[in-house]
DNA sequence: ATCATCACG
DNA sequence: ACGTACGTGATGATT
């Protein structure tokens, strides 16, 4: 049999260095109610970590008993001068405890005795039965224990590394056997636990006495050997210091525990017990790592494999119907659909075979029940691929999650479920992630199948309900579902991209790259690669020693506004600017987009619409939101041509409508008049904070402040940012903002009442009821609540932009197919709308798009749209 | 996987 | 005294 092996963990310290790992973000981890959790969190990681690492037979992790010790008995002011414990961490005590509990694991703790007397005890007891034990600890006078048998692992740095102490490296770093570890303390005292060693003894000297004399009784013995020193008199006058301090500094290994080494065996967690635990602390991560969310160890479930010979078993019902199409990869528009479910409340029918989907009894029995599903778009998109179409989806559970908390950053359909207080197993857990995501056996996805179509259909109601508690269900039913629809159209359709004329760019891009970089060479006096930031900043500033103006954590900054800086310093920074400028285009906008290209030369983008925190969509693969608009790179869009000839594209954009939504919420008189009147907004906040008496005072200086300080104010301003955005002093920029208040002063209520309301009611909200909690708005930590602060005022003015566009996508959709127009929407650019159509039709847009956008939401301002259009996406500007 | 950088609104 | 503008995604380098 192998050796036994047995871990001991000091459980105190590990917990109180997990507590103060995690100090700074302390209030980023809190439940709902408020409860703690960054120590249980990381002390859990760290017993991952250790049981895994160590696979231990036996384990226990000891406490220390509140109340004192027999070392307080002996000297009363052992530890006294500790602080109280935080409040943030008693609290999270009792579940570290339920923690160990759940994962199987035995913790004790001892009347007038501490933690490190436990373990050494029961070190003790195992070297004499021949086991193999470490000890898992912050605190490095347990090193004492070591043995040839027992290691102490002490924590550095954080929690994540350990340092092993066996005897050889106990040896290694003092020179020292591991029980003169008691020695070093008598003589060199603890200013953390309180007791005081020898007057002026440090390590060093501690360390050179014990290399000479071997202990604090043989120093003693031999102390007419030392030369007549203050140092001398010193250990001569602290001798009953350094004796009680060893004493004190010395773990009892013959504490009388009341549990011994046979009831500590370890057989592993009650993975249901952890699952509940980690649910009710929120502790998503962990859930996610739960090995248990395998379908093999889930109660089994029934369901029919549906094939075109049982097709009229499906059964006519007025309840709803759960259904996907199911995928492993992102992507959608390409991945391969492995199966599909349909499950009603009686049965689910799966079947590997997604053709069957294609037959006309089935698309009819689809087309008659409502059906509801994980990701409407993705299921939306993959089905039409299959010339399927899904024209009942009534409830989307990733929707319905994203809008009830927006801040779930996952899309795994398990980890929804889980989120929700439903246990079903991880998509990651059943199909594997990375290289390893594989389609598994029929057993396991019918099972896995079955279980989402129960999930679903469990689900459904109860987020309908939450919905409605939150009054969301509008913004549900109205707006996120049915673009959800739109957006899935727009993807299919796509934009084509002409790859030739795109390509024609980047040669002419690349040839400037190659000249600027032989330049650059010369200049430096060196080659090296140009893309990497930390060559670069070893050649501009150790080599050509210009001024460091900012550093990044991991070196010098040579981002735009450092280079910009610096631009007078040496020619070299001007050519580097344009070095840059270049490589992003070519890397970025030539070869990335090209790469991205169909078969069908059109990009299809993917719009992640439960991402955001704030309501806006994003855009991936690639993404289209983000293509050049100005300067040379806006050539880009000359590539973005419509799908057929004698087509154009389209665009309109809206005009400043953050600061209208703002206008609008705040209820800001002086501002509302400003956009009544179609006045031009910068100027005429430049001509309040500067008071001046006509537009023709502002100069163009004045507006660009003006508008610099606009939009400070939509982002939630701060003197500082403003300062560093339009280079003025702090000074300056705080007067800027006071003008700006006192001549806007509604809009600074408004900055004031969405604080409080987020700190009343831990959220914040737009027009449309989209929420944002903000859990930081009442950390100590003053930079993550004046986040969380600038967060509560700019979410409310974005998210209801957000919301009004996508309003305005769904009466647009509606006004093509109504009024039976070729041309079809392509894009959204957040206050953009791109479409395509036939020549003849842009007049007819020209109208009716402006039209439909602007009268999306009635504000107390106008809204105001501008629209263009050409042969090109550069044209449409 | 994370960082620094830079593209967009 | 603290050290900050809001929301995103892709790239190449580095770990």
């Amino acid at each position: 049999m192998a050796q036994e092996k047995l871990l001991l963990i000091d459980g105190s310290s590990l917990a109180f260095r997990a507590f103060y790992a995690m100090y700074t973000q302390m209030d980023r981890f809190t439940t709902k109610d408020g409860l703690h959790t960054n120590a249980i969190m990381t002390f859990n990681s760290m017993l991952d970590n250790v049981v895994d690492q160590f696979k231990p037979d036996h384990i226990l992790v000891a406490f220390d008993k509140s109340g004192g010790t027999f070392r307080t008995k002996m000297f009363s002011d052992y530890k006294a001068q500790r602080d109280a414990a935080p409040s943030e961490f008693l609290e999270q005590l009792p579940y570290i405890h339920e923690l160990l509990d759940d994962h199987g694991i035995k913790h004790y703790a001892l009347q007038d005795y501490e933690a490190d007397d436990v373990i050494g005890t029961l070190a003790k007891a195992a070297d004499a039965r021949g086991w193999q034990t470490n000890i898992v600890t912050g605190d490095r006078d347990l090193t004492q224990l070591a043995t040839s048998s027992t290691t102490v692992q002490v924590t550095k740095k954080g929690v994540g590394d350990l340092e092993a102490y066996t005897p050889a490296h106990v040896a290694e770093k003092f020179e020292l056997e591991p029980k003169q570890i008691i020695d070093l303390k008598g003589l060199m005292g603890d200013t953390s636990d309180n007791y005081p060693g020898v007057t002026k003894v440090g390590e060093k000297t501690a360390l050179k006495l014990l290399h000479q004399f071997g202990s604090i009784e043989n120093l003693y013995a031999n102390i007419d050997e030392l030369k007549p020193s203050k140092m001398k008199e010193n250990l001569v006058n602290d001798q009953a210091n350094a004796e009680m301090s060893k004493t004190l500094a010395t773990i009892d290994q013959a504490a009388p525990l009341t549990i011994g080494l046979d009831d500590l065996a370890y057989t592993g967690p009650d993975l249901d017990a952890l699952r509940a635990l980690y649910t009710k602390l929120e502790m998503r991560q962990a859930l996610a790592h739960l090995p248990a969310a395998t379908a093999e160890k889930q109660a089994p479930v029934h369901f029919v494999v549906l094939t075109d010979a049982n097709l009229a078993q499906l059964p006519k019902t007025a309840d709803p119907v759960a259904f996907e199409l199911e995928m492993l990869e992102d992507n959608y528009h390409t991945a391969e659909q492995i199966g599909f479910f349909i499950g009603t409340t009686e049965e689910t029918f799966v079947s590997t075979d997604v053709t069957l989907l294609t037959l006309p009894k089935v698309q009819n029995w689809l087309g008659d029940h409502q059906l509801t599903v994980f990701d409407a778009k993705r299921n939306l998109v993959a089905a039409e691929r299959l010339g399927v179409n899904l024209p009942q989806i009534d409830f989307d559970l990733l929707l319905a999650s994203y809008l009830l908390n927006p801040d779930q950053n996952s899309n795994d359909f398990g980890q929804i479920a889980q989120d929700h207080d439903y246990n079903l197993p991880f998509d990651e857990a059943v199909y594997g992630k990375g290289a390893k995501r594989k389609v598994p056996d029929e057993e396991s996805l019918f099972g896995h199948f079955a279980r989402k179509a129960q999930a679903l259909l469990t689900l459904r109601p109860k987020l309908l309900d939450e919905l409605k508690a939150q009054d969301q269900l509008s913004l549900f039913t109205d707006m996120e579902l049915p673009l959800a629809k739109v957006l899935a159209r727009m993807e299919i359709t796509g934009i084509v991209l002409d790859s030739k004329t795109l390509q024609g760019l980047g040669d002419q891009w690349t040839s400037t790259m190659h000249v600027l970089e032989e330049k650059i060479y010369a200049e430096a006096g060196l080659k090296f690669n140009l893309n990497s930031p930390k060559q670069l900043g070893e050649v501009l500033f150790e080599k050509l020693q210009l001024p460091v103006i900012k550093k990044t954590k991991t070196g010098y900054s040579t981002s735009v506004d450092v280079l910009e800086q610096l631009r007078s310093a040496s020619p070299i920074v001007q050519d580097i600017l344009d070095y840059r400028t270049v490589a992003k285009l070519q890397s970025t906008y030539v070869a990335g987009l090209i790469k991205a290209v169909h078969p069908d030369h059109k990009i299809h983008t993917r719009y992640l619409q439960t991402l955001t925190q704030t309501g806006r969509l994003s855009s991936v693969d690639p993404n289209m939101q983000n293509i050049p608009a100005r300067d040379e790179g806006k050539q880009v869009r000359r590539a973005f041509v419509p799908a057929h000839e004698g087509w154009q594209i389209f665009s309109s954009d809206y005009s400043q409508i953050e600061l209208r939504v703002l206008a609008h919420i705040s209820g800001d008189k002086n501002m509302q008049e400003a956009f009544k009147e179609d006045r031009d907004i910068h100027a005429n906040t430049a001509m309040r904070i500067f008071h001046l008496d006509s537009p023709d005072e502002v100069t163009p200086d004045m507006r660009r402040q003006a508008k610099a300080t606009n939009f400070g104010i939509v982002y939630g301003i701060s003197d500082f940012g403003l300062a560093k955005n339009i280079g003025i002093t702090r000074k300056q920029a705080k007067a800027f903002i006071d003008g700006y208040f006192e001549q806007y002063p509604q809009v600074h209520d408004y900055m004031d009442e969405m604080v409080k309301v987020a700190r009343e009611q831990g959220y914040v909200e737009t027009l449309f009821h989209r929420r944002r909690y903000l859990n930081d708005i009442h950390s100590r930590n003053f930079n993550l609540r004046s986040f969380a602060e600038r967060t509560a005022m700019n979410t409310p003015i974005q998210g209801s932009a957000a919301d009004i566009i996508k309003v305005a996508m769904i009466r647009m959709q509606a006004m093509l197919e109504e009024n039976h127009l070729q041309s079809r929407m392509l894009l959204q650019v957040h206050d953009e709308l791109i479409f395509e159509g036939p020549e003849a039709e842009m007049a007819q847009l020209a109208a009716l798009v402006p039209k439909v956008m602007d009268s999306a939401v009635k504000l107390a301002v106008p809204l105001k749209v501008e629209s263009h259009w050409g042969k090109t996406w550069f044209d449409a500007k």
